[in-house]
DNA sequence: CACTTTAGAGAACGATCGTTCTCTTCGCAA
DNA sequence: TTGCGAAGAGAACGATCGTTCTCTAAAGTG
């Protein structure tokens, strides 16, 4: 025994699960994904997949958990990358760029999931209210050091929505550029002290 | 026998089954919904059911055209009333306001359907495209009809999808007023001379 | 080495799904 | 009345789901 703390040797089956849980549900939908397939993917026993987590409701939070942590990361050194509080808010528009011209874009998986189960699993629908809820306050946060009203933030954060939905569904990833677009005049009109 | 043409006495079976559909799926997901509980809410027998629909995909596709015939007709009435053109485009806004009022209001179904199925089923995912591709369509119309241009009208769409989502995740009927007033902000703008 | 614990492989279980089949009843033409 | 086609009620089927159980091999401990 070289620790008496768990060690991790390769990459933890927690980690391989909630990896393979997260490009699988991505690609096909949390309800088309059985525990069978994510076992196979993750090269764990069942046995172990159901020590890790109790229930495929526990895998989808996690993977949530995950999502919300790479997309905030993701998010933030866009952010931390502008030069000052206009690029701020307007580098979140280029994260959406990017994230839509990604092979694997299928959409915002909060959205997905929360169409598959928001009816029917409250825990589900409770982490991704938390996490549409924590990006509005992380935009109005960025309009207010902008000097903008709340009421920019409320705006911009639809026009966020819009594009991810309309990205995956039209397909496209010019939604992201109008929505930037869109967002520039929004700004301006807002900040301009006539009127 | 009365007449030579099927003659509808009360409401056809057909449309039993697809208002029972609807209102099923739009609140529980249409997977979550099974031609047991289909034929029970639409009181028909399974071997009816499976003669008017010989698929399931087939009853989701008719509960979307019938979603897309009552949704544009709604639009269409809101956008008739308008006094001007300016009205016109923000009679979608007010549309969706009364939409998300509505008790049953669980966010758009062509949305929430696309999330379920859009990777599974070609056919459903095609209807759902056509569907919103029509109200960008039609919004470009209004829009042309303002004297604007036809980036304003992408922009325009991405709000009301943003308030869709919105509205179905966050709860909250606000976010159709919100996107209201940035749509007033866009148009202006647009249809300001100078700039 | 013997023994206990652990974990892997996968069969099995009960539920539910979409779909089909069986059985029965009913209405109606001859 | 007799015979027949249509339709309702619901059992049944095969597949798949989430979850648990069994069996066996391996590994750590005395």
């Amino acid at each position: 025994m070289i620790s008496d703390m768990t060690l991790i040797e390769e990459t933890s089956p927690r980690e391989r699960i909630v990896e393979a849980a997260d490009r699988l549900f991505n690609a096909r939908g949390v309800n088309s994904v059985g525990m069978d397939q994510l076992r196979d993917a993750a090269g764990v026993s069942l046995k172990r997949l159901y020590g890790v987590f109790p229930t495929k409701e526990d895998v989808i939070l996690a993977v949530l958990e995950k999502r919300h942590r790479m997309w905030t990361d993701a998010v933030e050194a866009r952010i931390a990358a502008a030069p000052d509080a206009r690029g701020k808010v307007l580098a979140v528009y280029d994260f959406l760029t990017d994230w839509f011209r990604d092979v694997d874009f299928r959409g915002c998986m909060f959205i997905n999931t929360f169409a598959e189960l928001g009816a029917t699993s409250p825990r589900v629908a409770a982490a991704i209210q938390e996490h549409k809820a924590g990006f509005q306050r992380r935009l109005a946060d960025l309009v207010t050091e902008l000097g903008g009203p709340p009421s920019l933030a409320a705006q911009l954060a639809l026009l966020a929505e819009g594009a991810q939905t309309t990205a995956a569904i039209s397909g496209g990833s010019d939604a992201a550029a109008q929505a930037r677009e869109a967002a520039i005049t929004l700004i301006d009109v807002a900040l301009t002290p006539g009127r």
